[in-house]
RNA sequence: GGCCUGGUGGUUCAGUUGGUUAGAAUGCCGCCCUGUCACGGCGGAGGUCGUGGGUUCGAGUCCCAUCCAGGUCGCCA
């Protein structure tokens, strides 16, 4: 057994160190064996460096060398030595140094892991996320590990410089079937009640504010029980901030500043502030996008006065109802395939667009499309010169109501950019989008519903809107958008128990309703509300756009699949009877599922 | 819930119009090798082709169902 304890990690190791004897401990991560000499590459979490086992050096311990296989855990006491000019290894960080081990001990023998330990395996996710321990042994997964907690780290600084308070809130909190579905979780104390988990810390956070904690933060876990995505797990993680006598310019800024930090901190990247702002309105008639990726250009254009008197009658029809045509320019793509344009009409069909029409614009200038029969030659010229169109270009045109429009064109902006490698991926484009509608009236439930949630306060000159045309209010509601993804959104909220109560009533909650979900709430308001407002940052989304992943779960450590589960833990699993009956679940559900299971 | 893609030695994949004993690379095991770093050389083991039905003389291949994973639409105040 070797007595001494670990002196260096392997990464730190460099040619200071030459002729100094150093206690090594970490992982095999291969071994070169050359019958008389032996190579062991040892890794831990600071990096590789080359162990040689030599016999004139390594004496007894040259046998162990023999016998250790990839990702055994070992310890090694060797001298650190320069290298030969002619093996010196470029391609890692201490390179230019190996130890000669003196001594070597096997702390743990290891079973031949199921993948390769190492960067950019193409390995089934599945099967990493059952070995999720030995995927994170990978360095880049550790980098990704080590970027989070870095990034919380520069929150936690510069937040605790401008005063604010961590502030720890519930994790076992009230359902409120506003928004997204709960996770419940049964009382046993309390029989047939159940908790909900939190889907944000909101309530409690205002509350905070009522208290006068007057700025406070929370790294805060998150669930909703929805479907999953490449950007969306059960339970997430946000930076949620909440901030009293603070008006919407300040916290845009004192955000701005905090995300600069964070770039400059953690990547080194200078952030330019303040960041461009869009209306929501200008978002979706530009990017056809609330959360506008602007990174690339090819905006949305208004083509109704271009097209309209011709004879089409798809465009006609849809402009008389109150429609929209609009298009996008693809520059110099004009040279496509027939069968790739066939294939977009899909692409768009998926975001409910029942069409797509194109023109092509030839070397001569000539427009070749399906639906070119239908233009004058005035009309003609007056769509090439509104889409700015030029020899090559691709002009794609979507007729139908103004939101699918939107949807369907941004949806297909973002696809085209994608096919012409418009996209800058070591790009920085942040944007705030301010002024979002308040509500949005949902078709299914035939009534108005809070866009951003119904905490969030109307503008000051939209309140008397509120009680007359409520689909006219715009809201304090902010969003960052970093690369076309929202990062995080906030708002001013209503400070006052009577504006509360017109939101309430406006999306459809009877006065009693609405004080038996939210009644401590208004009361508190009654107590002497500060006004206040917030901001959370989706942490996971962030995390993975600063490591330049395409999926959170990269960043996260332990991520569920796409059914919500862990295929480590098999979570969720079957509970005992017992245990259905001391919660007052009963056992009879259980049963009845097991039988129907059969 | 809808649509799309995938599931074949440990891993990543190939497998033709359905036809003998299912291949490759890598990994793994053994032997050899004192300057490799994707070490090299020789030899070897390893597969109920996701699961269950069906069609057929014959299914990795065709059909149906189902499970799992991923992407996406709906959903996500």
């Amino acid at each position: 057994m070797i007595k001494a304890k670990r002196s260096h990690s392997c990464g730190e190791l460099g040619k200071d160190l030459a002729g100094q004897q150093v206690v090594l401990c970490g992982w095999v991560a291969k071994r070169r064996d050359h019958g008389g000499l032996i190579f062991v590459d040892l890794r831990d979490r600071s990096g590789i460096v080359q162990v040689v086992a030599d016999p004139d050096t390594a004496g007894e311990s040259f046998k162990i060398a023999e016998d250790i296989r990839n990702e055994y855990v070992i310890k090694v006491v060797g001298k650190v030595s320069l290298r030969d000019e002619a093996t010196i290894n470029s391609n890692i960080a201490t390179g230019e140094i190996e130890v000669m081990a003196s001594e070597i001990e096997v702390l743990n023998a290891a079973k031949t892991p199921p993948f390769y330990i190492q960067d950019g395996i193409d390995t089934d996710e599945n099967l990493r996320l059952k070995y999720r321990y030995l995927d994170l042994r990978r360095p880049e997964m550790q980098r990704n590990i080590i970027l989070r907690h870095k990034v919380t780290k520069l929150m936690r600084d510069y937040l605790d410089t401008r005063n604010f308070l961590e502030i720890e809130t519930p994790m076992l909190t009230k359902s409120t079937p506003e928004g997204a579905r709960d996770y419940l979780v049964p009382s046993r104390v309390n029989p047939g009640k159940f908790y909900a988990l939190p889907q944000s810390p909101q309530i409690f956070k205002q509350l905070l504010m009522v208290s006068g904690m007057e700025r406070y933060f929370q790294i805060a876990r998150c669930f909703r029980d929805e479907d999953l995505r490449a950007d969306r797990q059960p339970e997430f993680t946000q930076l949620d901030m909440e901030m009293s006598f603070m008006e919407m310019d300040e916290i845009l800024e004192l955000m701005e500043g905090l995300i600069a930090y964070i770039f400059e901190g953690a990547l080194g990247k200078k952030i330019q502030t303040p960041f461009q702002r869009l209306t929501w309105d200008e978002a979706m008639d530009r990017y056809g996008s609330d959360k506008p990726d602007l990174r690339f250009g090819m905006e949305l254009i208004n083509m109704v006065d271009a097209v309209k008197d011709s004879d089409f009658k798809v465009f006609n029809q849809v402009i008389e109802n109150g429609g929209v045509v609009k298009a996008i320019n693809v520059k110099g793509y004009a040279n496509i395939p027939r069968r790739e344009c066939d294939s977009l009409v899909d692409f768009v069909g998926i975001y409910g667009a029942k069409g797509l029409a194109w023109m092509q614009i030839q070397e001569d200038g000539s427009v070749k499309s399906p639906i070119a029969k239908f233009f004058s030659e005035a009309h003609l010229a007056n769509i090439l010169a509104t889409a700015q169109a030029e020899a090559g270009d691709l002009i794609m045109f979507i007729a139908d109501k103004p939101a699918v429009v939107a949807q369907a064109l941004g949806a297909l902006r973002i696809e085209m950019a994608k096919r012409r490698n418009l996209i800058d991926n070591d790009a920085l484009a942040f944007a705030w989008v301010v002024d979002f509608p308040m509500f949005e009236y949902d078709e299914e439930e035939k009534r108005y519903v809070a866009m951003h949630h119904p905490f969030t306060s109307p503008r000051d000159e939209d309140l008397p809107l509120l009680a007359t045309d409520p689909g006219k209010v715009y809201a304090k509601a902010y969003d960052m958008v970093l690369n076309g993804t929202e990062i995080g959104g906030g708002s001013i909220r209503i400070h006052r128990r009577d504006v509360q109560k017109q939101i309430f009533s406006a999306i459809g909650l009877s006065d009693e309703q609405a004080q038996e979900k939210f009644g401590f709430m208004m009361n508190a308001f009654e107590y002497g509300a500060p006004p206040h407002g917030g901001l959370a940052f989706g942490l996971d989304r962030l995390i993975m756009i600063m490591a330049q992943r395409d999926s959170i779960r990269d960043v996260i450590a332990f991520p569920k699949t796409q059914s919500a589960a862990c295929v480590m833990t098999q979570a969720p699993n079957d509970v005992d009877e017992k245990q259905l009956r001391e919660l007052h679940i009963r056992p009879s559900l259980a049963l009845k599922k097991e039988k129907e299971g059969k």
